[in-house]
DNA sequence: ACCTGAACACCGTTCAAGT
DNA sequence: ACCTGAACACCGTTCAAGT
């Protein structure tokens, strides 16, 4: 992945941008996503300056570094739909979902923060996400298997929100059970 | 409310911690309980050391903002003991407990990460009330009206990580209906 | 015994000076 | 056009000097 403008780099420049997004998820996934940015820009080898004129905030640095995950589960969702079951789909894709996060302690948070927050970075890089889980969750909905009181925007929040366990990063057992199981109209 | 420690103290010293601790109310009530601590002190007309005599940390002020919430739902556990139906007093009391959190910004946040936190300020204030909740719960584990694979400590977790509305500061409607709904046995 | 405010630490962000 | 590091801002936390 580039640099998001279309643009042409420098060849400094483009080095540089790589390095810091390289040193990001490294230390993201060590220490977090709250982490110091400057931890990143040192561990880059580059000056702060240069980190904020490729990365204006540390939401622009999130999104680059997730875009990845992002991108894979936005044609995860696509895939699912061509799965029979409309009520397995979902479900299948929201455990998806949730397991992504794993690896960036922070980030499932600022992923649920960022999607109802119009305008920020994050909103911007998940939209596409968002537009094909919709898909989904509408042929869930039309097929009437889950109430009919839920968003699709409210139920990403939602299970981005599910706490997670300190040490693995990833959400404690029953939360998404408990989650899927309300969802499902008339329980299941 | 007084000091915590029995320990008589100085008129004076007195003084100051209930201009703190009210200082903090309105503070933490308009700006949020992540509000810089410099406004406390300065909105209690005291010195940035008299703060942190009274309290250690921002935990420690912030335990003592929500004593009287955290024993309002210890009372409150009890009482619906007395009631005849096992879920409905359940119910009942996660409803009061997601309220509850109204009217200051991040405070369930907080309440759901300390609880687990052996040691912090925060688990140990609400300590009782997580005793009082676990007789309402087993309670209802014995009746067999909720799932058998989850515990009360991460119920209260659960429910304190519901995502809330940024203008009211009470959880998004759906999202309580659908835990509570998916913890019940077999559906509703 | 308690209070005060100066001082330090940490880190995000900006910008003048360089290449 | 881009990089660098000094400088500033903000705020949590400590502590020497007071009363």
């Amino acid at each position: 992945m580039t640099h998001s403008t279309g643009r042409p780099l420098r060849a400094d420049a483009r080095r540089n941008y790589e390095m810091l997004l390289t040193a990001g998820k490294a230390v993201f996934a060590r220490s977090g996503t709250d982490a110091p940015l400057e931890d990143v820009g040192k561990e880059a080898g580059v000056g702060r300056g240069t980190l904020y004129r490729h990365f204006p905030s540390r939401e622009h640095l999130f999104v680059a570094i997730i875009e990845d995950r992002v991108s894979f589960l936005e044609t995860r969702a696509r895939e699912l739909l061509g799965s029979p079951d409309p009520w397995q789909a979902l479900a299948a894709w929201l455990r998806v979902y949730d397991q992504i996060a794993t690896g960036y302690r922070g980030m499932s948070a600022r992923v649920g923060n960022g999607l109802t927050d119009d305008g920020s970075p994050v909103a911007a890089a998940c939209a596409p996400m968002k537009a094909s889980f919709e898909l989904l969750f509408t042929r869930a909905r039309d097929a009437e298997v889950i109430r009919a009181d839920v968003t699709p925007v409210q139920l990403l929040t939602l299970v981005a929100a599910l706490p997670k366990d300190p040490r693995s990063d990833s959400t404690i057992e029953p939360y998404l059970d408990i989650v899927l199981s309300g969802l499902r109209a008339g329980g299941r």
